[in-house]
DNA sequence: ATATATTATCGTAATATTGCAATGAAACAA
DNA sequence: TTGTTTCATTGCAATATTACGATAATATAT
């Protein structure tokens, strides 16, 4: 069906697929190292950089706007994106929460 | 087209959006969450746990097993699945050097 | 006004993902 | 053997994702 069915789910495990779905792509991983690299960015270096048609990069700058990860900044006829530090930090946060889960040693396998 | 273009990113970027495309479903962090919980696991209380179809379950479950987060025994006629621990904790090295990225604050917007 | 530069949106094609009913495979019990 | 239990696999339908050409929208320059 291709739908998943969120609504059996907690918020929190929801929010962790969200985000980690963001992850979920090289060229969505490659813009915002590239945003924390030199922390000022207009989408015209995004497309030279990650190699992808410019209409790509901007779906995916999208889709990470909407999420809050990053925000943008109309600036003459560019537009500038940064990752947004606070939504970053309280999406680690999250993140941290599941991946930093303690395992005991009774293990089975 | 809906195939990702993995070949212009590096191995570092695919091997992160790999793992989370993996975290990308609400139904496999709750299994991976309930794997941590009880620390031993047979597929038929994931099947209740979670609320999903039996196929559905063991689809996810090959998912993870497939990137190596998780292992199985085959006990009888039931198999047990466990966090895999070193492969876990290798993930989350990657993932935290992602994460954990530095923001310096000379940022636009 | 016209041209240029930069980014967003639309439309579309190709592929991937999700979910489940039906069925298969393997181990065990009676 | 026959049935039961448990999990995997197959096959299919519905939806989502990815990518990009064409085009629109906006601001600036000449």
């Amino acid at each position: 069906m291709g739908l998943a069915k969120t609504e059996m789910f907690t918020d929190e495990q929801n929010k962790i697929s969200m985000f980690a779905k963001a992850f979920g792509h090289p060229a969505r991983v490659a813009i915002l190292q590239h945003l924390f690299k030199i922390d000022t960015c207009i989408c015209g270096d995004l497309v030279s950089e990650i190699g992808l048609a410019q209409p790509t990069i901007s779906q995916h700058l999208k889709e990470l706007k909407n999420l809050g990860l990053i925000k943008g900044n109309v600036e003459g006829t560019s537009v500038c994106y940064c990752i947004d530090k606070d939504n970053w930090s309280n999406m680690k946060d999250i993140m941290a929460q599941f991946l930093d889960q303690d395992i005991s040693s009774n293990s089975c396998c």
